[in-house]
RNA sequence: GGCGCGUUGGUCAAUCGGCUAAGACGCCUCCCUUUCACGGAGGAAUGACGGGUUCGACUCCCGUACGUGCUACCA
């Protein structure tokens, strides 16, 4: 069976921005077309960059785009555990298995040994490698006895991994097809770090394989680092296990130099998490694409589109949509730079092809949170159906829905007072009076009441709809004026022609 | 600096050797609407550059340029 994972950095700032949550979305989609799992990992292993409710941030994030783990640290699963620092022991065995057969080595060397080595000290290269090795302090270049006696006396040291010399590593990428690298300028990295904490390279390898992961889709900024995995997975015996390897694409910053950062969102005026995030570090506020009024289909939407095609033209598509056309083929090669105004596109079009029974619940959210309580579910209905198209954001409903319940709080008289005459004074205050004798309250009616009485006092209809409008809407937008009429019933109406007529 | 990956309008992108190069966002014009939108019709705008291969290249190959990533006891 498929197995589809996303490993996440335990803060939100350090993975879970659009970039990876597409990484998870991806992830989500590949594992469910082929009815396989998809598993969430989160990485805890570095104690400097744990951030405190970054966890359930992170699970609460990708359950809001309908991102649900089939294994992961909230719901377990039979290769659990699922969170880094619960696995220390396991890491411990496998870099142990490796140094045993030769592929790995103890190294002692001090923060300022390394320091001497990259500032050039030795010949050929600056970085810890098969150049310089040989000059630094390890148990390649110290006797049996000699390590032996250091570990004795519990002298830190991490365990490096032996890059071979001249040989060629490759491997297929999913996307990019293959790809090819000399050893010779790999450095041997540090698996297990002093505190016997590993680093991402052996813990990706050894949990890949114990959690039997079939595909693994990462950032292509892993793509230097490919071939460290492949000789891990190789040394640790496990080459006919090897997951799939799929790099995606950089989401880039709007107006170009460099990845999209969580810094970027406030700069350019756009959110760049899911979720609202407050860093408890900070106390800095990250805005979320939630909480700016998204909804989590068009956000979903919008990010599968970013990076793959389906190949046809349609761009809107639901995640089961979603699941069934997506493919790895498809995936670009290249990064994208992320344009908000698309973003919000991908918003309308679906706030637009929504039902109004689905947008309700959105719409009734938005307008408590102004204190607003409709009471009647029939009537805030309608009121959706007429305004939705008007609304980019989910948070637009309040702009174009308050006055259907509350009485405008300013009167943009500035575009009617120019224009402004006695008759249409008279025109209003009789029709609010003819009100009262009304036949029946229909939409139409109170249209063919008003115009009829324009009529007969010599005035353009068109002239009065304006006015009309600012005394309903206080400005000069919403659907249409006598749609609007009805709704707030006739004792509103005649209320806010007087409020109108007296701030004249 | 070294190495990896990439390069179609301002942006997202289709094309898997036949191109008069789709579509979408944004922008502009017009229609609808005496509001704002939605909707409809139209417009401007693209193959980084230089060499090959080929009857034919946006598509394949090589160089160059540019972009981007990595180069930590971070992920």
């Amino acid at each position: 069976m498929q197995k589809v994972r996303t490993r996440f950095a335990p803060s939100p700032t350090g993975g879970l921005h659009l970039g990876g949550v597409r990484t998870a979305l991806y992830s989500y989609l590949l594992a469910k077309k082929q009815g396989g799992d998809f598993v969430l990992r989160i990485e805890d292993t570095d104690q400097n960059r744990y951030v405190e409710g970054a966890e359930q941030y992170i699970i609460d994030s990708l359950a809001w785009c309908g991102i649900i783990p089939d294994e992961g640290p909230h719901i377990g699963g039979q290769y659990g555990p699922y969170r880094q620092s619960e696995r220390k022991n396991l890491y411990t065995q496998y870099a142990m298995q490796l140094v045993k057969s030769g592929h790995a080595y103890y190294a002692f060397d001090t923060t300022e040994d390394l320091e001497k080595m990259r500032q050039g000290a030795y010949e050929h290269s600056n970085q810890y490698d098969h150049h310089t090795r040989r000059h630094m302090k390890n148990s390649l270049t110290l006797s049996e006895d000699e390590t032996q006696k250091l570990l004795a006396e519990k002298t830190p040291f991490v365990i490096r991994l032996l890059v071979p010399e001249n040989e060629i590593i490759s491997f297929y990428d999913e996307i990019r097809g293959d790809i090819q690298n000399n050893s010779n300028l790999l450095d041997d990295k540090v698996l297990l770090k002093a505190d016997a904490m590993p680093t991402y390279h052996l813990a990706v390898v050894v949990d890949d394989y114990l959690m039997k992961i079939t595909h693994a889709l990462r950032g292509e900024e892993w793509l230097p680092s490919a071939p460290i995995h492949v000789l891990l997975w190789k040394y640790l015996g496990w080459e006919h296990a090897m997951p799939k390897w799929a790099h995606l694409p950089l989401i880039l910053k709007p107006d170009g130099n460099g990845k999209l950062s969580k810094r970027d969102g406030e700069r350019l005026g756009f959110p760049v998490f899911t979720l609202n995030w407050l860093d408890p570090n900070t106390e800095h506020q990250y805005f979320g694409f939630k909480e700016m009024g998204f909804m989590p289909e068009a956000f979903v939407n919008m990010l599968a589109m970013f990076g793959w095609h389906s190949g046809e033209e349609q761009e809107l598509f639901s995640m089961q949509e979603l699941i069934d056309k997506f493919s790895l083929e498809r995936i670009h090669k290249s990064g994208a730079k992320f344009d908000f105004e698309k973003a919000k596109w991908f918003n309308q079009a679906w706030i637009h092809q929504s039902d109004s029974d689905a947008l309700m619940p959105y719409v009734k959210e938005i307008l408590s949170q102004k204190n607003i309580t409709p009471t009647d579910e029939k009537s805030l209905l309608h009121i959706i159906s007429l305004v939705k198209d008007r609304c980019v954001l989910l948070n637009d409903f309040y702009t174009q829905c308050y006055y259907f319940f509350r009485a405008p709080h300013q009167l943009a008289i500035q575009h009617v007072k120019p224009k402004w005459t006695e008759e249409k004074n008279q025109f209003f205050k009789s029709w609010s009076g003819a009100l009262d004798h009304i036949e029946s309250w229909q939409v139409e009616s109170i249209e063919t009441n008003f115009k009829q009485l324009a009529e007969q006092l010599q005035i353009k209809a068109g002239e009065l709809q304006m006015p009309l409008r600012i005394m309903l809407v206080g400005d000069k937008y919403g659907p249409n004026v006598f749609q609007i009429a009805h709704s707030i019933g006739k004792e509103e109406l005649q209320k806010r022609i007087q409020t109108f007529l007296n701030a004249l």
